[in-house]
DNA sequence: TGTAGCATGTAAGCCGTTACATGATTGA
DNA sequence: TCAATCATGTAACGGCTTACATGCTACA
C-alpha cells in the first residue's frame, strides 16, 4: 500500500463547486462559495480561485472553455472532466479523517479574560452571539430556498448542521455571559 | 483616531500563556498550549513558539532569562514585562471582534457527498463523533482538574463552553446520520 | 544501557491573504 | 454618464507547518 497523495483541501473546494453546474468562470465559483461552502470552510480569495483552477487544469483534472466570442471581454469557463470528478469522489469517500480546525477569537479572549475588564468581554460575547443569530438567519434562509432541488439535498442537509452548530454557539455564549454574571454580578 | 496597530494572534497566544506564569521556557510554553489553547485555536508549532518569543522579546514584551546554569544544556525563561502585560490587556479588551473561522472537513465532505457513497459518508460520521467524544472527555476532566484556583477560573468557564461546543457537534452529527438514514435507508 | 522526554533551533516551502492593476458590461 | 458588477489576473508578503538537526537529562 503506498502512500496515497492529496491535493489541498482547497483544490477540492473549488473541483467540489464545479461538480454542482456544467460551467462556471472563476468569478462564479467565488460567487458560489460565498454562498455555500463559506459556513464550513474558508471562501478562497479570487486569486486563489484562479491560482487553483490552473495547477487543476493542468492535471488535467478541469477543462477551460473559452467564451471571450469575437473580441469582447474575456471570459473562460471550467468544467470537471472525468477525471476530476473521479479524483474528486476519492477525497470524499477515502481520505483520512481530518477534525475540524477551529480559530475562536472569542474564546481566546475569554480565557485570557482574567486580566481584563468584566464589562468589555460581555460586550465583546454580546457582538459575538449577535454574528451568531444573523449567521444562522442567513442558513435557515438558504434551507428554505433548496426546497426540494435534488442536486442541493446535502447542501440542506449542511444548512441544517450549521444552524444547528451555530445555534449551540449562541446558547453556550449565553450560558458563559450568565456564569460572568453570577461570578461578580 | 489614527489606525490599532496588532500583532498576529499567535503573538497573544504566547503572551496570554505566560500571563499564567511567573516564567516559561519555549518548549514549556508548548506543553501549556497543548493543554488549553489546543481548545480554541491551534497550539503553535514549537519553531513557532520560538519566533514569536524572538519578535516579543524584540519589541521588549517580553524578557529572556538565561537559566542554562555553569556548562549545562541551554535552558531560557521567559517572562512578561509591564508592557507586555499591558500590550495583552489592550487586545483582550480592545482589538476588533473577530468571528470564527472554522475548517470543517467533515461538513465540507458532507457538501460533496451527493457524489460519493452513503456508507462512505456514514462512517466518516462515525470518526467524527468518536473524536468528539473524545474532546468532550478531556475537557470535562481540565475542568475538574481546575477546581477552586482563581488563576484559572476562565480556563473552566472556557473549558464548559468547549463541552457544550463539542457536545452540539456531537448531537448535530447523530442527527445528520439520522437524516441520511431516513433518506435512503 | 537505552529510550523517552526536555530543550533549542534552522531551512524550505506551501497556503492564502491583501494590494495593485485593468477593462468590459449593465442598468440607473 | 456614472457606479456597480463582472471578469481576470500579478506581485509581494506573512504566517505557519513539516522536516531536519542537535544534544542533554532522568529514569527504568
Amino acid at each position: 500500500m503506498g502512500e496515497q497523495e492529496w491535493l489541498p483541501t482547497s483544490s477540492y473546494v473549488v473541483l467540489g463547486l464545479l461538480s454542482f453546474d456544467a460551467a462556471l468562470t472563476g468569478y462564479e465559483i467565488r460567487q458560489l462559495a460565498l454562498g455555500t461552502v463559506r459556513f464550513l470552510w474558508a471562501a478562497p480569495a479570487m486569486s486563489q480561485v484562479y491560482r487553483e483552477l490552473e495547477r487543476l487544469e493542468a492535471a488535467g483534472l478541469v477543462e477551460a472553455i473559452d467564451e471571450s466570442e469575437g473580441s469582447e471581454r474575456a471570459r473562460t469557463t471550467y468544467r470537471l472532466t472525468d477525471p476530476g470528478l473521479a479524483e474528486l469522489r476519492r477525497w470524499v469517500e477515502d481520505s483520512p479523517y481530518e477534525p475540524p480546525v477551529i480559530r475562536h477569537q472569542v474564546a481566546l479572549r475569554l480565557f485570557l479574560g482574567r486580566i481584563a475588564d468584566r464589562d468589555k468581554l460581555v460586550s465583546l460575547l454580546e457582538a459575538h452571539r449577535d454574528w451568531a443569530a444573523g449567521l444562522i438567519a442567513e442558513l435557515d434562509e438558504i434551507d428554505r430556498n433548496i426546497g426540494d432541488d435534488e442536486r442541493w439535498a446535502n447542501a440542506g442537509l449542511v444548512a441544517r448542521w450549521g444552524a444547528r452548530f451555530y445555534g449551540a454557539e449562541d446558547s453556550s455564549t449565553e450560558a458563559v455571559v450568565r456564569e460572568l454574571d453570577e461570578r461578580d454580578p
